[in-house]
DNA sequence: GTCTGATAGTTCGCTGTCAAACTATCAGGC
DNA sequence: GCCTGATAGTTTGACAGCGAACTATCAGAC
């Protein structure tokens, strides 16, 4: 009951399969399912973190300043937003978001220039360097994330992208 | 090419597909499709991290601190572990795990005892109060997590796994 | 016009983690 | 027995992020 399906061609257990099978020794009266499953997702996300964040190194960048850069860049022309803005896409503090910027200005990626709509507010602008580095490092990241995920078929693929999408609308109903 | 086929019931956009859209029209050069998928992935964590750490805050834990209880716990009789074990399990630096023990250990949580065949190591053993804490907290863990994934079904839920372990078993052919 | 509450960003203090340097101990070669 | 390299754990210094307190500014009510 506590096995699920295999894939072709992988090994019997893995270390969640590990932990799950130990917990079910010690703790019978729990269903272990969803434990199983968020386990690889949390180990997934341990393996994978710091795979990017080798390709983000390699341009002087790490992963939370690249999000910046990104955000940035990817808004098109003239690539300038407000840093509450920022931090809100980015799910983070705003003091955060405030000493990132520090760290990001100060390497020559992005300027603080005055709002004159809003004195209290700046508009972060990508500088020509931060935007050859955003886009250099974006299409490695590109590469590197494809190359990650390329154990997976087109089809399995497609599969995970939509239960994760549905399953991200059922905990965070956003835009 | 780039929308993937939707799950029923999913409202059609979300925060990745508007960041995928946007980088597709900024860079259309780029093949984004593992992009899509490791940024729900990432998004997720970024959703699974917080709202599982209630749970152990109820406890007066902190989620590494519960993964060092329940290592020990999961174990079985005598509840023993040596740092660099756990450390290596839980995929990171001993010297955080020095600290986390250091924690643990003034909340009352887990001993030191000496190692008898080797004098560099330490045993590290669950108190009664850290069983009790760690089985409380694990009970309610496993209710959470499996309400948290309570949005897919059972077949989604399989699939899910199913494709994880490939993907983990293709990064990180461990054990 | 002025007051009041909301908002934008920063500063401050704290915390968890890491990498590197360090101490103590073990194990194997000779 | 003794030396050498590996191993176990700790200490130190640095750092990114958070929450709370703070300053400046805006916007709406009257």
């Amino acid at each position: 009951m506590l096995a699920s399906n295999r894939v072709g061609g992988v090994s019997d257990e893995d270390a969640v399969d590990a932990v799950v099978s130990a917990w079910h020794r010690e703790r019978p009266d729990l269903d272990l399912t969803a434990i199983g499953v968020a386990g690889r997702m949390g180990r997934l996300a341990l393996v994978l973190g710091p795979a990017q964040e080798r390709v983000f190194g390699k341009f002087g960048l790490q992963r939370g300043e690249f999000d910046v850069l990104a955000a940035l860049r990817r808004s098109g022309p003239p690539y300038t937003l407000i840093p509450s803005e920022l931090s809100a896409t980015l799910m983070m503090s705003r003091a955060g978001m405030t000493s990132r910027l520090d760290r990001l200005e100060k390497a020559g990626f992005v300027e603080r220039a005055l709002d004159p709509n809003d004195r209290r507010s700046f508009r972060i602008r990508l500088t020509d360097k931060g935007f050859d580095a955003v886009d250099a490092a974006m299409t490695e990241h590109t590469a590197n994330v494809s190359e990650l995920l390329s154990g997976l078929s087109g089809k399995e693929l497609g599969l995970l992208d939509d239960v994760l999408r549905k399953l991200l609308d059922n905990l965070d109903p956003q835009a």
